[in-house]
DNA sequence: CTAAAGTGTGGACCATAGACCACAGTCAAG
DNA sequence: CTTGACTGTGGTCTATGGTCCACACTTTAG
């Protein structure tokens, strides 16, 4: 598919894919018009991109994850490790999240309940540990 | 305590207290000096500031919110309704990273197992539907 | 009193992640 | 073959979230 169209399908702009492509994020291939053509793969890769976006990497870090994850001959122990990775921190940025949905709730708790006494404390440390990966 | 014990407290550095400051996302007392003074308010507001950021708000969307919340006269229902839509939001993102997870450890046990048969799908959408806020 | 450390102000500068625009080549329909 | 839609290129511009710097004032230690 074309520019415009991969637009469409993954709701970015074409300013925006051909940034992507100049950082090398994406890969289209280059017919012999010059014209950049997407497939389903690289559809994929830009809603995972988004989504890495969306958890605070910048795409410089996504692009050097990425690159490094495609080094040929990169050991599939390390591979894993890789993705291990990604793992932990997502375990980390959701235990975060939950420790903010905590506060809100209490916050709301103590709203409706005629906001007496002292409000609620944020503080982010407050969760039960989890040591595995819980739930 | 002046900025450079705050600036410890929070792991900010002064600058980007100014900043802050200037936003209006932080208020502390000024003295006959023209020092400003930070209590233990103020810290917990930074941090919890940072983390809204970790979610992808902006400072001017923080500010907004924080204005909403602060302006005198709102109901407490409004107060509680702007709670839960924060829960909601996180709710969301929750699930977002959960998806990004459950790739990672498929794709993560796909490499251990030797790479064999087509990679795991990225699909942000296969988690299974939860209506209510499970777990 | 003097020096050093800390503070406030204003302005310049920077990286990131794009948006926007003019201009030129390409293609498909009529 | 012309027109209009689409594409690529290069460059400029913008907002965000800061950092850095010079300069002046305040406070504190000696």
């Amino acid at each position: 598919m074309l520019i415009a169209e991969f637009a469409r399908a993954t709701g970015l702009s074409r300013d925006t894919i051909r940034f992507y492509v100049k950082r090398g994020l994406l890969a289209p291939v280059i017919g012999a018009n010059r014209y950049q053509s997407f497939d389903a793969d690289q559809v994929e890769r830009a809603i995972l991109i988004r989504n890495a976006q969306a958890l605070g990497l910048t795409l410089k870090e996504i692009a050097a994850i990425d690159a490094e994850y495609n080094f040929h001959g990169m050991s599939r122990a390390r591979k894993a490790q890789l993705m291990r990775e990604r793992v932990t921190v997502l375990d980390q940025q959701i235990e975060k999240l939950r420790g903010m949905r905590r506060y809100f709730l209490k916050k709301m708790a103590w709203i409706e309940a005629g906001e007496k006494g002292a409000p609620p404390v944020f503080n982010p440390e407050s969760g039960r540990r989890v040591t595995s990966s819980g739930c």
